[in-house]
DNA sequence: ATCACTTTTCG
DNA sequence: GAAAAGTGA
């Protein structure tokens, strides 16, 4: 009567609709016991905070919840992963491990590596299942549309299957309980995490907040509602994003043409699609090329000296910089573990470019205090937005300019930044001193054409040349051929027309 | 000539 | 991204 047994190992995955897991372990025949682990190596590394094993608690939470309605269970371990699983197979002699394949840093790479040798070991058939267009190992970039067509655009998220689960298996995962973490306390900054909140993210974005996302996502005042807010779900794989693919490609056909609503809605939800497809190719780097969580992809970089101040260090991770925007931001980040794109890059910029600190410095503390964390994203764009990646030009953000473009009013900087409630924004904005509120910790102009001479410097030695060519057909985007263009077009030279933006140019984000 | 806006180039 | 260059009223 009892049925062999196959683990789901829960990871980035919490959630029934479109996992592989459970369908293929349906496919089988297979009673079903999930499986997730606190993992104390995990929670102890420098990009691992509180945010993060609170996300996954609630999203651990959500799917008891709705695996109790399917009268099922999940096992909660709190352990090492292969301690853990080992002790449960001393139990229930399961035949099979499912997970997903996880792109993440080099301590759950090689977890994953452990698992798989403690599986062959124990003669338990251990497969992964990718959850994203990227390919495992795969560094052939001129496969990746091909990728992204077969296992997002062509192939429909998968339904929740029939979940098999005998009653001793049950009542052996229900007696399971959460271990006592201080991060399971409820912070109510925290944006919510499973998957139904994930749903219920998509829906509205879908049905009202969607429309504002073009041009409502540049300032942090609107990103909050103007945004997906889907990064979380994408993070932590409440949400899959074959589902979101799918949900906007059918909010997109079922626009009404006569609705003078409609071209808003549709430029909105293509330029969304165009970053939910980004997130994949970022992703893929990181997956062809884990060193990069060390070290810079691009060569010439890698003796770069950084100043490294400590004190301005603590002064850019605690918001105390004497820059506004760039303070406002990083206490926005530590009490809400959000905030948008922008106001991201131009943080890493400052902190690169500004106060001289190397990527490496600044990657934990940002890692812990954005709840998206999602490594391949995070490390490719730290290094983007450092300026070492050797083919995009060097983007340094003014912060006083971005006040101005997208804060004018210091709505959101007297939000976060209370010291200046009472000051007027033209005050602020030109920098005049505030008594209990610091000055520039550096000058700003001196200090970015520094760096940014510096990064130069290296960029354009022959050596560095010549590798930046190999290094971008190998990691650069694929679409756009880069034509030389020509220098000035003749008067007679009938007019170009603009060229529209494909959907995977290479212009990453803003 | 000037202004507002877009495109191109690039420490 | 920012600055310079271009465009068209």
């Amino acid at each position: 009567m009892t049925r062999p047994v196959a683990v789901w190992w829960v990871k980035r995955d919490a959630r029934l609709t479109d996992n592989a897991c459970l369908v293929e372990a349906e496919r089988l025949g297979l009673d079903v016991l999930p499986f997730f682990c606190f993992e104390p190596s995990l929670l102890a590394a420098d990009d691992t905070s509180d945010m993060h094993t609170n996300a996954q608690w609630q999203a651990l939470s959500g799917l008891r919840t709705t695996l109790r309605k399917h009268n099922a269970d999940v096992v909660i371990a709190h352990g090492e992963a292969v301690e853990k699983l080992a002790k449960l197979h001393a139990r229930v002699p399961f035949t099979h491990l499912l997970s997903h394949e996880e792109i993440g840093n080099e301590i759950t790479f090689r977890r994953d590596r452990a698992v798989a040798a403690w599986c062959r070991e124990r003669g338990v058939a251990y497969q992964e299942f990718p959850q994203s267009s990227v390919r495992r190992s795969g560094v052939n970039r001129d496969r990746l549309q091909e990728m992204w067509r077969s296992r997002i655009a062509n192939a429909r998220p998968l339904p929740v299957p029939a979940i098999h689960q005998s009653d001793t298996l049950r009542q052996l995962a229900a007696a399971t309980t959460f271990p006592r973490l201080q991060a399971f306390s409820v912070n109510s900054h925290w944006q919510p995490v499973s998957e139904a909140d994930g749903l219920n993210t998509l829906d509205a974005f879908l049905t009202h907040r969607g429309r504002s996302y073009r041009g409502g996502i540049s300032s942090p005042n609107t990103a909050f509602t103007a945004g997906s807010r889907l990064s979380v779900h994408l993070a932590w794989g409440t949400l899959t994003a074959r589902q979101v693919w799918h949900a906007v490609r059918e909010r997109l056909a079922a626009l009404d043409p006569d609705d003078p609503q409609s071209a808003r809605w549709k430029q909105s939800l293509q330029a969304f699609l165009s970053r939910l497809h980004w997130r994949d190719h970022f992703t893929q780097r990181l997956e062809s090329e884990p060193a990069l969580e060390f070290q810079t992809l691009h060569p010439c970089y890698r003796d770069l000296q950084f100043e490294n101040n400590e004190q301005l260090h603590t002064a850019w991770r605690d918001g105390c910089t004497g820059y506004p925007l760039v303070d406002a931001v990083m206490r926005c980040l530590a009490a809400t573990g959000f905030v948008n794109f922008r106001m991201r890059a131009m943080v890493v910029s400052f902190a690169c470019h500004v106060l001289h600190l190397d990527w490496r410095l600044i990657h934990p503390h940002l890692a812990r205090v954005f709840r998206d964390y999602d490594p391949g994203i995070h490390l490719n764009q730290l290094q983007m937005q450092a300026g070492v990646v050797g083919w995009n030009a060097i983007r340094v953000y003014n912060p006083t300019k971005q006040l101005t473009d997208w804060d004018s009013e210091c709505r959101f900087v007297k939000q976060w930044v209370p010291e200046l409630q009472d000051t007027t924004p033209e005050h602020i904005i030109n920098a005049k001193s505030v008594s209990g509120y610091p000055g520039p910790v550096v000058p700003f102009t001196e200090r970015a054409k520094w760096m940014a001479s510096q990064l130069y410097a290296k960029r354009n030695s022959p050596e560095a040349k010549a590798s930046t060519t190999a290094i971008y057909l190998k990691h650069g985007s694929r679409k756009k051929e880069r034509v030389s263009r020509r220098k000035r077009p003749s008067k007679s030279v009938p007019p170009k027309k603009t060229q529209t933006r494909g959907l995977f140019d290479d212009l990453p984000d803003e």
